[in-house]
RNA sequence: GGGGUUGUAGCUUAGCAUGGUUUGAGCACCCGGCUGAUAACCGGGAGGUCGCCGGUUCAAAUCCGGUCAGCCCCA
């Protein structure tokens, strides 16, 4: 029964992931992992998806990176926490599909059909591809605890968000506000900036120039701009800069205020300057509005000052409608004027005395257009390009709208929240004081409060009277209503009334529900269910490790961030790890319409997950990545394929030997000595990076050990393993140094590449029942020899050196050449020589001093310099030159000394020497490695014939390969050949015997088996395997 | 319009915080070679104005300024 298993090299990926799950979940081993993790402390929290939505490539590489730094810490010997999943259940999107399932668009119809059934549908829709994300996660080898998941929705995790509201309630930092917001007429709600943002259209929209008349002047006018004639009846201020120099200009035989940089823009030239003024001199100017219709309140209708005016645009002069625009809003405020908002939720004019009544705000722009040129009040309408808030669900215009809405003061806490902000690494840097300190730095108060249905209640009540009271958990609830509640959604907890604690009046729920990114920012302390658990935030807060998409600074880390600075005065997290899409092969956003987006099972069963894993730390996560089946193809050849060829090798030969591990013996071999050196200085490249959560920069000390480990180690080491070795002692070491770096290789891949670790460790007969039990390998500080690293990097030179050599020189690999001679600064030790004197087929390899160096020196003239002076003295020179003793020339050169030829003195710069190689050597240099090497192409016949045995035992090992024969099967050969060949395979019987395994070498007269043609000689070799 | 980020061979990338020979590698391509593990490997060839312009410096892919293009975020 042989103890290593022999493989097939090129099984499929796919085939061993399936495998190995399999085995996993036989053997609980994530259990056992975590379990067995140790005991320095590190928490993660998982960011929240939402299950409606079919898992991408993307959360792919998310959860991937998330499971490689778990699994390295735990193996490095950290108990993991809050290793478990988590979904985000409310909000809008869970809405919308609720609403596609019912063929419904509009709050009343959802009211209408009722608020109970509405969010149950919410409820289901909202796990629609749980099973497919846990089977992703189960393909992909993302350990995570699906069995402790927290989900947004469940009591207790909405209990703990009652708390975090009633708290800063009554810290006076959760406040209701009057503000103009975004609002979308048609689901009339107001929009998060975050939602906001996912709208933007180009669009285009009137531009129009209007004309407001000064009171008590016939023909005076201020000019202004704007491209909302709607907003035109709601028109309380006009605003300008005190900062800014304006125009009063006689054009088309009006007079007009206009801002001096803007004159020329606006009008052609046809003006004549009257007046030039400082903004501050126009305001308090009073004017009359031109849509006179409605009453615009006392002490309206003149000009402010403000800072937002610019001359970007427009004319320095800007119409203040304060219903309608926040800055807008801000001067209303300020300049105590009633609001004038004639325009109702559902984006309609609801005021009888204006002509547009009941008309759609957008849809009446034309007709007030045409109102305004009728009056002469418009000087120029045009069209206007720019990009435009759009509702991102059902593509309406949005509109800025005044409501009532809760805030949270999140400006108050900017300062902590940028002293915060220090604490977090971000990874990469730059997003620190980037995109998210930015954001920070002008952080405006959350409009925390929606209009809708499906998502945590705000809990806050209300009585006639204008009381509030927060309720802060169940119980309370409970304690003020006698009332207990299962399901904390609407419509249920709407019902909830109890006497107001002041007045004694009924107190009603305040009808909201909150930003679903409330939800997900509280993860840190509701996912435990704080403060009714025993969780203890001082413990857990900051959590150490994050990571999810880049988009999510403004979303998921923002949140966090905010409510933990809010409610526990620090950062949410110490350590963010941030990614970038991946796009398709040519780079392309990845979309559903373009049908280039690709599902995460479909990739995983096509590539599996080793590959993809590899893939997604082949390049740094925070940029984008194409996903390209090139690429793929490459990860798999050179990491995958080569790993398993290596194993098939170990495995097949120590069967043969049976080898059994006994720990790691390492010889005098420098070969042993140099793969073992390599190895403990890629296993500290790799800590190194994996420490600073760069999984990136561990995949190339990697993928170069492995190339090192196959291409060089094994290749020169071959023959240790086959031969008969005299010493097997040496044999044996040989392969103690081979099982320790592939076991050890597959440790320091596991949490990489957990199947194939898993694959190679169960092959390899590993200690343990399984490589995610193992711990992180550690360097071996006494193992590392660099100054034997850089030799072997210089043996490397001479080899590929060599191989050009022979090229140049027509001798192919095979023919055993007498001598190799190296000049180099460094010198080789000659147990190193020895390693790679068969890889050269030299019989000597020698290092010379430069003096010693095959070479003569030619002396020429450089003709650039000397011709012009010698002229028609040239050619006789050079026939000189030639004729006299190059060596003392030479002397004289060295010296700096002139030269005498003939009767002609030549000063040294006009002679240049050049070295040939004696006749004998072919020569080639490096320049990098400053190095010369010398080969002899000078073989005796016996070289020849031992060349030529060489090529006979290389056409046996291809029939040996053809005929699929086993590398211990034994064989009989019979050869016909004739002349120098027939000599050297009777001189050579018992070497090719040997190498090919061969018990009996028949020399035929006849013409038998495959037919070689052998440097012009036919050769007959026929081969049978030995069955006695 | 503002902010951020990226730009090195057909593709994937290393080098860039600490400027220093001729920018390294892998894939793909062509020619040649090696091969009792390999879908592997080795040598050579072709392929780079290190996005562009300017500055600092003896010296710039690297530092500075500007600019262009892509991407992201914001308005």
């Amino acid at each position: 029964m042989p103890l290593f298993d022999k493989i097939d090299p090129s099984t499929s990926p796919v085939d061993i992931s399936n495998e190995i799950l399999g085995f996993w979940r036989m053997r609980e081993i994530a259990k056992k992992s975590i379990r067995t993790s140790g005991v320095m402390p590190f928490s993660f929290l998982e960011g929240p998806p939402t299950a409606n939505g079919r898992p991408h490539l993307g959360h792919l590489e998310i959860r991937t990176l998330k499971d490689i730094v778990l699994r390295y810490r735990s193996m490095v010997g950290f108990n993991i926490s809050g290793r478990s999943g988590g979904w985000d259940c409310h909000g809008l999107p869970v809405e919308i599909e609720a609403e596609k399932t019912l063929n419904i668009n509009t709050k009343k119809e959802i009211v209408d059909f009722g608020i109970e059934k509405f969010n149950e549908i919410c409820r289901k829709s909202v796990f629609r591809y749980i099973d497919e994300w846990k089977r992703a996660d189960e393909m992909l080898g993302f350990w995570i605890d699906h069995s402790n998941d927290y989900i947004t929705m469940e009591k207790d995790y909405m209990e703990s968000e009652w708390w975090a509201l009633s708290t800063l309630f009554k810290e006076n930092l959760l406040y209701k506000d009057f503000k103009v917001l975004p609002y979308c007429p048609r689901c009339e709600t107001s929009l998060s900036s975050h939602e906001v943002a996912q709208g933007y259209k180009e669009t285009s929209d009137p531009s129009i120039y209007v004309k407001f008349k000064l009171a008590g002047f016939a023909n005076k006018y201020f000019l202004v701009w704007t491209t909302t004639p709607w907003t035109l009846p709601a028109n309380q201020f006009l605003a300008v800069s005190d900062k800014l120099t304006y125009y009063l200009v006689r054009y088309n035989d009006a007079e007009l205020y206009i801002a001096e940089s803007r004159v020329n823009e606006v009008l052609d030239g046809n003006f004549t300057i009257i007046e030039k003024i400082n903004g501050r001199s126009l305001v308090g100017l009073r004017y009359e509005r031109p849509l006179p219709f409605l009453e615009p309140g006392e002490d309206t209708s003149r000009v402010v000052a403000a800072d937002f005016v610019s001359t970007e645009e427009g004319t320095g002069i800007v119409h203040v409608a304060p219903a309608f625009g926040a800055d807008d809003f801000e001067i209303g405020k300020r300049e105590g004027a009633p609001l004038l908002n004639p325009v109702d939720q559902r984006g309609r004019f609801n005021h009888s005395k204006l002509p547009w009544n009941g008309i759609f705000v957008k849809d009446a722009d034309a007709e007030i257009i045409s109102y305004l040129r009728k009056k002469k009040l418009l000087l120029l309408s045009t069209k206007f390009k720019h990009t435009y808030p759009f509702c991102y669900r059902c593509k309406t215009p949005l509109l800025y709208y005044p409501l009532e809405a809760w805030f949270l003061r999140v400006s108050s806490i900017r300062e902590k929240l940028i002293e915060n902000n220090e604490k977090i690494n971000w990874i990469p840097e730059h997003i620190k004081h980037g995109r998210f300190g930015n954001f920070l730095s002008e952080a405006k108060d959350w409009s925390l409060s929606r209009n809708r249905f499906w998502g945590t209640p705000l809990p806050v009540w209300s009585c006639p009277n204008g009381h509030f009271t927060a309720v802060g958990s169940l119980e309370e609830l409970r304690k003020r209503s006698g009332r207990e509640l299962q399901d904390l959604h609407r419509p249920y907890v709407d019902e909830i009334t109890f006497p107001c604690d002041e007045c004694g009046e009924i107190m009603h729920r305040e009808p909201v529900v909150i930003d679903t990114w409330f939800d997900s920012g509280s993860a840190i302390y509701a996912a435990k269910h704080f403060p009714f658990s025993g969780f203890k935030p001082q413990d857990h807060i900051p959590v150490d490790f994050i990571v999810e998409g880049i988009d999510q600074t403004r979303g998921w880390f923002y949140s966090m961030h905010v409510i933990s600075s809010f409610l526990f005065e620090s950062n949410a997290y110490s350590n963010v790890l941030t990614t970038e899409f991946i796009l398709d092969a040519k780079g392309k956003k990845m979309s559903k319409s373009e049908g280039n987006s690709v599902y995460a099972l479909d990739a995983l069963e096509e590539i599996g997950p080793d590959v993809l894993r590899l893939f997604f730390i082949s390049g740094a996560p925070w940029r984008p990545k194409n996903y390209d089946k090139k690429i793929m193809a490459e990860i798999k050849s050179k990491i995958v394929s080569t790993l398993l060829n290596v194993y098939s090798f170990f495995g097949s030969n120590a069967n043969l030997d049976h080898f059994t591990f006994d720990g790691l013996k390492i010889s005098q071999n420098p070969l042993d000595r140099w793969i073992i050196s390599r190895l403990n200085n890629t296993i500290l490249r790799v800590r190194k990076a994996m420490d600073g959560y760069r999984p990136n920069e561990a995949y190339q000390p990697i993928q170069e050990f492995i190339d090192d480990f196959s291409n060089r180690y094994l290749r020169l080491s071959r023959r240790r393993f086959w031969e008969d070795s005299d010493d097997t002692n040496d044999k044996y070491q040989a392969y103690s140094v081979l099982y320790h770096a592939l076991i050890t290789i597959a440790k320091i891949l596991a949490p990489i590449t957990p199947f194939l670790s898993e694959y190679l460790y169960q092959k390899l007969k590993g200690p343990l029942e399984s490589v995610h039990l193992e711990k992180y390998p550690e360097p071996v500080y006494s193992q590392i020899d660099d100054a034997l690293e850089k030799d072997f990097s210089l043996a490397s030179t001479i080899i590929e050196r060599v191989r050009r050599l022979r090229q140049d020189a027509r001798i192919k690999g095979r023919q055993p050449v007498s001598e190799i001679l190296v000049c180099s600064d460094h010198r080789l030790p000659g147990n190193i020589t020895n390693v790679i004197l068969p890889e050269l087929n030299t019989k000597t390899l020698k290092f010379i001093a430069p003096d010693e160096r095959p070479v003569q020196v030619n002396i020429k003239l450089d003709y650039r310099k000397s011709a012009p002076i010698l002229r028609n003295r040239l050619n006789a020179v050079v026939d000189a030159l030639s004729k006299m003793d190059q060596n003392q020339i030479l002397e004289k050169l060295t010296r700096g000394e002139s030269v005498k030829v003939g009767e002609v003195v030549l000063p040294p710069d006009f002679l240049i020497t050049e070295e040939t190689p004696q006749n004998d050597y072919a020569m080639v240099s490096d320049e990098n490695a400053n190095i010369e090497i010398f080969l002899n192409r000078n073989f005796s016949t016996e070289l020849l014939m031992e060349g030529y045995a060489r090529e006979i035992i290389r056409r046996i090992q291809v029939m040996r390969k053809d005929q699929d024969l086993e590398y211990d099967d034994h064989i009989i050969v019979g050869i016909h050949a004739s002349g120098l060949i027939r000599e050297a395979i009777s001189d050579h019987s018992e070497l090719i015997k040997r190498e090919t395994l061969c018990d009996d070498l028949i020399v035929s007269e006849q013409k038998k088996g495959t037919r070689w043609d052998i440097d012009g000689t036919e050769v007959y070799i026929s081969i049978e395997k030995n069955v006695g």
